[in-house]
Order: structure tokens, then C-alpha cells, then sequence
DNA sequence: TTGCTAAACGGGACGTTGTTCCGTATCGTC
DNA sequence: GACGATACGGAACAACGTCCCGTTTAGCAA
């Protein structure tokens, strides 16, 4: 367990820099080849498109979802960090949640096959799974409880139903330009409503 | 196209018995093995439980569509009429909505994995799409009309819409049962009443 | 009953993809 | 400049969908 360069000892050793440099040429090959042929996107494609052999792929990201979790952790946590901004702008809790969940659908809509993969009961996407519910459902859980604090919505349905609910609503939405999750994510919170 | 024995002109000639035999025995192999390992199972999966080579099943399924539509036609078939039959059951016409997205989620959710191939974008799947949509989106849509024509809900969304997102919601339902589709669905649909 | 032909069959062959292994090249240090 | 650990590349293996081809068999007629 040495640690590597973190608060106590001085590194055991850093990293190669060729080492680093894939990491770096990787991530960005994933994300182009992610944004033409979707997070399924064959490992080959992948490698050729950085110019790596196939087993560099898996050094450094073991499993799929350690090389998406990468590629998005950026947009992930500027998703969640939206939450409590919305909340404080100044709109009714309702109206922030309604924004928060738009912003989470525009998010995953555009990105090819995310949402899809996000279902998958593969034990390899335990990981993919685990990072956006931690990361996640704790901002929905906020804005939820101000609404219903707010007597906005019942308050019965978690968070993490809610965000499975509007997640799974995103699948497939990259294609047909008929369906339109946000319109249906909208339709499933506006289902939360109390009368009033 | 040919009316193998039906009106017009004699049978050009009947399948032969075997023929017609395998396809009944695969039929009740592809339904234990859809309940055991979902609609995804390995083609070679089916075909051992049936006792007959690969080649069979492509020679008288040629998509995987083709055999998932056989297996579960008659309970699509049973899912369609129900439409009809609850709205004259005498309850309000958005009870019968509610119950009618009911039966239909309670049918995609036992059935392992049909909700994701539902939503495939696999060209493959083209004729399973056809065939849901073409026999349970008009049940749908008189359901919604008389719901709307009563007051009850708005009349804005379209019903191939909404049986889309319907259909999504039930993707992986089958595992975690801490996810509940059903209620979802009901939060959905409950998004489209209008206030009164 | 016996022989013929088209229908149907079975399993092996091929292509694609994920994953792992092993010999080789390179980095960083002495 | 030499050495050891690190990292690399591509071949090898396994699982699966799909297709092909040589063989078997049902159905019919002589």
C-alpha cells in the first residue's frame, strides 16, 4: 500500500512519463471514439485510434467503466455541482429540480449509448454504476426533499428510483429524433406534483 | 406470400412434418431458456435445449426477432384486447389507462432483457419494433384519446411516445427489486393529468 | 417395397469482439 | 554506459453470431 505521492512519504516512485502520456492519449482517443461509435465502441478501435496495442487499454483502465468513468468524471461532477447552484438561484425548489433533471438528461443523451450501459446488470459496470449513484443521487436527494419540504411534490419516491427512472428514459433517445426524453423525464416529474 | 393451404390455390406443398415438428419444439426451448437466461441467450443455448443444430433455428427464425416475436405473440395478442376490454370496463377512461400501462408493464418485466432489445437500435430488431408497435401503440392511443376527450389528461403526447418511455422504464427491472417500474410508469402517466 | 428428389438437418468454418499472456522495448537511475 | 523495473505491442485464446456444405430424411411414385 505505498501511497504513492499522496500526504506522508515522498513517492515510492512516479509513474513513466510514456506511462502518463498513454493515459493522456487514451482518454482522448476513448472520448472522440465514444462521440462516433458510442461507449460500446470496440477496444480496438480504441487502441488504434491512440496508436496503442490493445493490453495498454487495460493497464490502465482495468474494466470499461474506469475508462468512461474517466473520460466524463469532468461533466459528472460539474452535473452535480449544478444542483445546489440551482437551488439557490433563486427559483421555486421545483423549478431547480425540473432544470437539474434537464440538465442530467441533456448530459446523458449525448452521449451514445451511456444511459443504455448504464442499466446493464454486467458485474463489469459495477463501477460505472456505483460512481454516478455516489456522485449523483445525493444531489437529487437534496433538491427532492427542498421540494416536498416546500410542499411542491410527494415525497415518497427515493432519489435513486427517481434518477434510475430518468436515466433509463434517456436510452436510445441518440436516435430517432421522434422520442424526447427530456419531454418524458419532465412528464415523470411533473407526475410528482401535489395538488394544490 | 404463397397461401400455403388457405383459399385460393392448393397447397404448393406443406412444410414436412419434421419441419413443422422443430419449429414447435423450438419455440418451447427458446421460452424456458428466454425465462432462465433472457432474450439474449446464446443462440447454441436454444438449439442444444432443443436438440437440434444452430443452422435449424436460422432456417426457421432467421433474426432473433423473428423468434422472441413467436414466443410471446399470443401474450402481446392477450396485452392488445385487454385495451378495448377495460375501457368498456365502466371505470373512468384514465383508470383504464392506468390499468392498461399496468398489464403491459407487469408483461415487459418478466420477460428478462425484452425491455433493452426493445430498444435496440440493432437493425435486427427492426421487426420486433414493427410488431410492438404496430399492435399495442393504437391500443394505446385509444385509451389516451378517450382519457383526453373526458378532460382527464392532456392530449399533447404522443402515444408511440409514451409507450416508449413506458417501455423503457422497464429496462432491468427484472434485477435490483429495489427498482420499481410499475410505479414509475404510474408517475408518468399521473404526469399527464390535468389539473381540474 | 423400393427408389428418387426436394426439403431439412447438423455441425463445422469464419468473422468479430473481449481478454490475457509473453517476449521485447523503453524509462529512470546508478 | 549498464542494469532492473516498468510499460508496451501484438499474438493467442475464448465466446458468440452467422453462414455454408455434405448428409439425412420425409413424402411421393412406380
Amino acid at each position: 500500500m505505498n501511497d504513492s505521492d499522496g500526504g506522508g512519504g515522498r513517492a515510492a516512485r512516479p509513474r513513466r512519463a510514456d506511462a502518463r502520456r498513454n493515459e493522456k492519449t487514451l482518454l482522448d482517443a476513448a472520448a472522440a471514439v465514444f462521440v462516433a461509435s458510442g461507449v460500446d465502441a470496440p477496444v480496438r478501435d480504441i487502441a488504434a485510434k491512440a496508436g496503442v496495442g490493445t493490453a495498454t487499454i487495460y493497464r490502465h483502465f482495468p474494466t470499461r467503466a474506469d475508462l468512461i468513468i474517466a473520460v466524463y468524471r469532468h461533466q459528472v461532477e460539474a452535473c452535480a455541482e449544478a444542483g445546489p447552484a440551482l437551488l439557490a438561484s433563486g427559483a421555486t425548489p421545483y423549478a431547480a429540480l425540473e432544470r437539474w433533471i434537464g440538465l442530467f438528461v441533456d448530459f446523458l443523451v449525448t452521449k451514445h449509448g451511456l444511459a443504455a450501459v448504464l442499466r446493464s446488470d454486467d458485474a463489469g459496470f459495477d463501477a460505472l454504476h456505483a460512481y454516478f449513484l455516489d456522485r449523483l443521487v445525493p444531489v437529487c436527494a437534496r433538491l427532492l426533499d427542498a421540494a416536498a419540504a416546500a410542499g411542491e411534490i410527494r415525497s415518497d419516491i427515493p432519489a435513486i428510483q427517481l434518477m434510475r427512472g430518468v436515466g433509463n428514459l434517456c436510452i436510445g433517445a441518440e436516435h430517432d429524433p421522434d422520442y424526447d426524453a427530456r419531454r418524458l423525464a419532465g412528464l415523470l416529474i411533473a407526475g410528482l406534483r401535489l395538488p394544490r
